[in-house]
This record gives structure tokens, C-alpha cells and sequence, in this order.
DNA sequence: TTATTTACGATATCATGAGTCGTATATAGG
DNA sequence: CCTATATACGACTCATGATATCGTAAATAA
């Protein structure tokens, strides 16, 4: 189906509240998991390896906690994902990260040309969104029941499924 | 990873070999099995989608099997994929097809917004890809292992997963 | 009548995403 | 020094959905 994991829904909807803090103030795992009601361990977790890839920074102890620590204007969704969830390819088999996974078709794939294409130009399009757009709010912090869907669903190829 | 269903892969695969064949031929799906050695029930499956789906028709019987009937120009992968794989979305509790489906943090959730738009904008790089684009070959039936693979790999981002 | 084909549903298997648990370590504050 | 609150990290379980398999029906060419 196409979709993001969780983790990184986790993940952006953690920078985009961190990202609105008042600039130093430190952010919580536990704050963000009580305030979006999301699982405090795998909401750890995330924020952990956001600060393993240097995306945000930790201070230990009692009133410790996270604070961005990169510009969000050159951090792409491309490498965002690729830091949530690895090599990004919507088939595995052409990705130069991956291609010692030997799909087994290797002799025989009439789509592998066409396939690799189709991954740089999906990784391209991934990489000119930046998350500093992506977690920006119309308020701040909102808690908007966003009415722009049903625009969305205009624009959205018609039939049925 | 956000990578395509096997289903999806295979369809692919068909497709490609039917429209290289000659005008009028029948393709069977164990002959298309066979030669891309794909296992012949999914793919059977496949094809039956894609002709409920309108884009193959089929012909029962000894000498049956499948033909092209859609102008492939006019599918682009959004459908494609559509048909496939069900609603395509990659925050799937924004999705109009999917938005009954609550994700129980519609009150609480400050990404909705964006994941809306990412949403749409991720549908619009899939529409602007034809399928016949998709299934073109640089050789017919080309069994080709595609040179074009170490262009790929320097085209993608850089960087350590 | 038989071999070959599409058509369709039910079920089993397996991979992986998602979540849980347990423990260690650091630090502010009393 | 002690305790509450943080981050840090690994191992494990569980749920879901993708993938594959099985069985059967129906059509048609030879």
C-alpha cells in the first residue's frame, strides 16, 4: 500500500512539535507520548535514533530531553525515511543498497531497466520535500481537524477500488 | 520501505511481455509464468484482476489467454497501482478512500494536515506515470540484465543507512 | 472425451511491522 | 547519599498482512 511506517509518522509528528518549542526548551519522550498519546517505548526509540543521526540532540537526567539540532531545511523526506526505515525503493531488487539481495529473476526480469528508473525518480520526488515543510503548522502545536481533506479527496484519482 | 506489493511486480512483468507480443496473440499465464518463473497461481490471479480491472480481456478455453485491451498511455501507475494494491496513500488515516477508518488520534494529531498534502502530491507523481512507459523494453521480451543500474546508484542519495 | 485454459474461493504459511519488557546509566534536587 | 526522572539499548512477544498453496468449477479446442 505505499505507506510510511509508523515509526516515521512517529517521528514527524515528534519534530514537528519539537520544531515549535520555544527555541532551547527541551522536549520529553515522555512528553510527547503523553501529549499525542503515542506508545512511550516505541516513541523513545524513534527520538533515539533521531539523535543517533544527529537530527536532534539529548541531555541526560532529570530534566533532560531532546532539542533539534540540524536544519530541517536540508533534511529531505528521502533521507528522513531512509534514516526511519532504511533504503528507500519501491522495488527492492534494483536498489544499489540492496542489490546483493539477488531477487533470483536477475536473468530473466523483463521490468529490472524500468524498475531502477522508477526508484530514482520516486527517491528524486522524495527528495525535494524538505521536513522543514513538512512540519510546519498553520497553528502552532495544532490540534487542527485540518479541513483541507475533502480538497484531497477532489484531487484524488476518481473510481472506485 | 514503501515498496510496490509482488502482485504489483508482477502485473508489471505481464504487461510488458503482452504489449510486446504481436498484434492479436494470446498470452497465457502459464506461459508467462514459465518464463519468468513466478509462481503460476498468484500470477493467474494477477491477470484475472487486471482483466476485471478492464485492462486485459480474456478468452476462455484450450487456446485462451490474455490480450491487451486498454490504451496503456491513459493508465498511469496511480491507477495501476490502485488496482493492485487497493487506495494508495502514505499516511493511510488521511486517505478519503480510508478516512472511516479512524485512526483514533484525529482529535490529537498535528501532522494530519501535511500528511493530507504529502498525500496528494504523492498521488500526483503516480498519475504522471504511464504504465505504457512502464512497460516499454530497449529489446522486445528483453532479458536484459540493465547496464543502467550503476547510474542509478550514483543518482541516489548518499549517505550511511 | 481429454487436455488446456480461465475463474474463484478458502486456507495455510511466513515475513515483518508493531509493541512490550527488562535493565543500565546519567543527573537534578532534596 | 538517595530518589525520581530522564535517556539508552537489547531481547523478546504479538499482530497483521503479504505471499503462497490447495481445491474445485467452467469453458473450449482438438
Amino acid at each position: 500500500m505505499l505507506k510510511l511506517n509508523r515509526t516515521t509518522e512517529y517521528g514527524l509528528i515528534a519534530l514537528t512539535y519539537i520544531r515549535n518549542k520555544v527555541e532551547g526548551e527541551l522536549t520529553s519522550a515522555r512528553e510527547i507520548a503523553d501529549r499525542f498519546d503515542l506508545p512511550f517505548e516505541i516513541l523513545a526509540k524513534t527520538l533515539q535514533r533521531l539523535k543517533d543521526q544527529n537530527v536532534i540532540a539529548s541531555t541526560y537526567g532529570t530534566r533532560g530531553g531532546y532539542i533539534l539540532s540540524r536544519d530541517l531545511v536540508t533534511l529531505s523526506l528521502g533521507e528522513f525515511v531512509k534514516m526511519m526505515e532504511g533504503p528507500v525503493a519501491m522495488v527492492a531488487c534494483t536498489h544499489p543498497d540492496v542489490e546483493h539481495q539477488d531477487c533470483g529473476y536477475r536473468g530473466q526480469c523483463n521490468i529490472r531497466g524500468m524498475m531502477s528508473q522508477l526508484n530514482d525518480r520516486f527517491s528524486d520526488f522524495l527528495n525535494r520535500i524538505s521536513i522543514e515543510e513538512l512540519t510546519r503548522t498553520p497553528l502552532n502545536h495544532s490540534i487542527t481537524p485540518t479541513a483541507s481533506v475533502s480538497q484531497a479527496a477532489a484531487a484524488f484519482q476518481g473510481g472506485e477500488p
